[in-house]
DNA sequence: ATCAGTATTGAGACTAAGTCTCAATACAAG
DNA sequence: CTTGTATTGAGACTTAGTCTCAATACTGAT
């Protein structure tokens, strides 16, 4: 998945850097979402001598590739999920931090609906669920 | 506007001091989303001697109340708009900022869809649609 | 292979956002 | 009025993110 990463940095036409490779491969073995400190955190663990402004960079670049996706917790922090470059949105896991994808689903009829109602010209949208994955579900089941 | 605030504060059962007043009403008088440091320059223009955490701790305070909502914008900014107890979401215009608020609008049957594919227990969700508003539509038709 | 031009880098200063502590104050119930 | 306690402002502190700049390292051309 980190070459996965490399080469649609590569198409875009910046330099495969050895820090670029580091990160990409840290991204890759993270699981669920993560915040740019984790990563710098992960980063630092290791000793790889990444500066805090390369990791943040690198997040704006996979983001404006669609390689990556904001996400805001319900707490207000900012992470990130690795994802498909297409539209879709994303279920999280508030117990575990999975990631699940799930692409349309009809939501664009109710922004359809919106736009009828309020007379917006609606451009973009951003759906977020948050609930238990099937396993935090088996763990401790209903909490 | 501000009247409802104090009100619903009352009720909550917290006591009603003078910056909560006067913070109240510089929320009243202010048209679509804010930041906590827009209303922070608001007091400090008034000279109204309030400080930070007073802000950041009343904006709590209406969130907890579902007064007031935080909405995540486009550019990761955290911004509150006051709005009605009840569930719903918002419409945020990119150009002026208002505020429109949508309910339902379906949105419960892309959840449940959502929840069927994943397996996902879903305990809320987030939707934000970012767009035009007509006013700001017909100042300039078509950007 | 090497070179030259330029994108990228890390360090660290800087800004902004938000939290925390604590002594002083002011509310509200009696 | 008095008194107990919630709330306050100041300011230190933390965390997130940006910016600058000289040094480095890709990459494409040679």
């Amino acid at each position: 998945m980190a070459r996965e990463l490399l080469e649609a940095l590569d198409q875009a036409g910046v330099r495969l850097t050895g820090p670029r490779r580091e990160l990409a491969a840290l991204i890759a073995r993270r699981t669920g979402h993560f915040t740019a400190a984790d990563l710098l955190a992960d980063a630092e663990q290791r000793s790889l001598g990444i500066g805090r402004a390369t990791v943040f960079r690198l997040l704006e670049l996979l983001a404006d590739q669609n390689l990556v996706e904001r996400v805001d917790l319900p707490d207000g922090r900012h992470a990130y999920v690795p994802c498909e470059p297409s539209h879709h949105h994303h279920l999280v896991c508030v117990s575990c931090g999975a990631i699940s994808e799930v692409d349309d689903c009809g939501i664009d009829a109710v922004t359809a609906e919106a736009a009828r109602r309020s007379g917006f010209e609606i451009q973009s949208h951003r759906l977020e669920l948050f609930g238990r994955c099937p396993r935090c579900q088996n763990v401790e089941p209903r909490q």
